[in-house]
DNA sequence: GGGAAAAGTTGCCCTGAGTGCAAACATGCA
DNA sequence: TGCATGTTTGCACTCAGGGCAACTTTTCCC
């Protein structure tokens, strides 16, 4: 079944990589089962192993812990938020490119396992510690691609210190939001509760965007988005 | 020396606490020392426990593993930050009161330990991460401080979403100040790199108030201060 | 196709983290 | 002094993590 084929490189499939993609899934679907069904913290590695089919050593092949199997499914969400940045047009405001990336992850495919793992890390140290290292990892990803970004086209010399708070401001605004999200909707996952979602996203991002000029009084109960949210219609 | 003494109450220092808090500190003293010595990861419990003149045993009684004895460094520096924060007059601006509490840390005696941690847990991924979980840790408390302080007076309803987008910007602000900080000084405490850390503070909690309204062009290579970042004239 | 080389898997075995338990020890209090 | 309570320690156990060498699979080349 077609050995290398010098014809098409572009799609490098052999068999030892699809082999390994399969393992590395078998693995990541069995510590995301076991986490459901026993609970953080109640299950050892040999669990996962003896649960994906493979010896425990060959878990380690792949991931260093538990933990950071897990925290592929965080990575691969944020990954997913980096990727909608890129795309977006080179000339676009930063929070506004920021805003339209988060906005995008508000889908519930992306959402669900990042919601599940919100909901499991809730109460284990462990889990949640590996949720602020993905979160972390994702601020430094976001600083490389808006260097890029400037570096290549407007001529914009960047401030390392600029670069380095927005990225980590939006990123923080974007925690914000799940949390807000998940502590009002609990992670579900139904239309209402993501457009919350959504909202939370883009009203967090207009805060930031006009430099949290005003605590809007009395806004805590509100239920989902009015869109009303620090819109600085004028400032204190 | 004064048994228990039923008139004065406030200051309980029994023997046994004299104690803990002795232990205590022998055991952060020769976690530190060891992390100098032998490098991060290059030592184990029990080499901190002997240097401590304690049991391996009663090491796990203090705290829960080497990252946590060495967290509580990082953990005093930014327990100073709040208790600075909480010092502040209730009327003023959030910003106003992180601004001034993160500057009062810009000092040689509190930021050289920080600064140690920092450089060696550059190459350090188990330090690293126990110092994002203090800066996380750091969030929440400022977050339950400024609840406390807007319940309290001005009868501001304070929206949760604003509160925690807010806190979370200023510490990825501060967490940016040291990073380029240390970039940029090295962790130096001369006068002069303290100054340098004290600006960059204050410039991003500016850049932060005026919502990032503009990176100012060409200005990556300022050296030190000159406080022009960004003051917000006008906004955007 | 056949065989060697490269890559991947596994078992074995070691060090070290972390924890429960019970005995020894220190302190507080009457 | 003697008892109650809190602290330290040694012991034993489970599990993480990783080095090593034997073994299996895949690839590559003739």
């Amino acid at each position: 079944m077609m050995p290398p084929a010098s014809d098409a490189p572009a799609e490098v499939t052999s068999r030892r990589e699809l082999n390994k993609a399969a393992t590395r899934l078998a693995i990541t679907d069995a510590a995301l089962g076991l986490l459901r069904s026993q609970g953080p913290g109640n299950f050892t590695v040999e669990d996962i192993a003896d649960a994906a089919g493979i010896s425990r050593r060959t878990f380690f092949n792949y991931f260093g812990s538990t933990e950071a199997a897990i925290a592929a499914v965080t990575f691969g969400f944020l990954d997913k938020a980096l990727q909608q940045f890129r795309l977006r047009p080179a000339g676009e405001p930063f929070l506004e490119s920021a805003r339209a990336a988060l906005v995008e992850l508000a889908d519930p495919m992306t959402v669900a396992p990042l919601a599940e793992l919100y909901s499991l890390g809730q109460a284990n140290p462990q889990l949640s510690r590996s949720e602020l290292e993905a979160w972390d990892h994702c601020t430094a990803e976001i600083i490389s691609a808006a260097r890029e970004r400037a570096g290549a086209g407007s001529g914009v010399e960047l401030d390392e210190l600029y670069l380095r708070a927005l990225a980590g401001s939006v990123i923080s605004c974007g925690k914000a939001a799940m949390d807000v999200w998940f502590a009002r909707c609990g992670g579900s996952l139904t239309p209402e509760s993501l457009s919350t979602l959504r909202q939370l996203l883009i009203d967090s991002m207009s805060m930031l965007g006009s430099g949290f000029s005003r605590p809007d009084t009395v806004q805590a109960a509100r239920p989902a988005g009015n869109s009303t949210a620090t819109p600085s219609p004028d400032r204190h």
